[in-house]
DNA sequence: GCCAACGTTGGC
DNA sequence: GCCAACGTTGGC
């Protein structure tokens, strides 16, 4: 396998939590509506590579877990339910315009790496969520990676 | 709840 | 193709 990189999701924690991952193990990262974001999916995710698993608008936002990319690249379902919120209806089934991947649980972190304490560390002040703090995938430094596994273990 | 940042839409 | 209006994200 190619070697891959690492990413980082968002998802508000009463809209969709880590330990709702850790219980359900796995799920299609529906409701992506954004086409940097959805691009990463669909081009540059490989199945295994590592994702940081980020509570956003939470108390403190911060990085709560580790999971991975579980699946090739596919249509989001919801785009076609016109009951969902995210569906779309500009999109079709022949010519879908939302992609999305698989993510899978790796672990919940020992503790919360908040966002304030990644805004201190200097080596990760070129982290993508400081930069463009809107995408909800984004990619990470292997480097930046290892800092906030690092940082959770206390 | 406020608001800055920024992506999208649509008129022209 | 420009840009104003509008909607959404997400920190605080």
């Amino acid at each position: 396998m190619a070697e891959g990189r690492a990413w980082l999701v968002k998802s508000e924690p009463g809209d969709y939590s880590i330990d709702d991952l850790a219980r359900e193990k796995r799920v299609p990262w529906t409701g992506v509506r954004n086409y940097k974001a959805r691009n990463f999916m669909r081009d540059a995710m490989k199945v295994g590579d590592p994702a940081l698993f980020y509570h956003s608008n939470a108390d403190p936002s911060g990085v709560v877990g580790l999971a991975r990319v579980a699946s090739e690249p596919y249509p989001d379902p919801l785009q076609f339910d016109r009951r969902s919120p995210y569906f779309d209806a500009k999109s079709s089934r022949e010519d879908p315009r939302w992609q999305l991947v698989d993510i899978a649980f790796v672990e919940k972190l020992p503790r919360i790496v908040s966002l304030g304490e990644i805004k201190g560390h200097p080596a990760l002040k070129e982290m993508a969520l400081l930069k463009l703090s809107r995408l909800s995938v984004q990619p990470v430094r292997e480097a930046e990676l290892q800092v906030i596994l690092r940082l959770a273990e206390g």
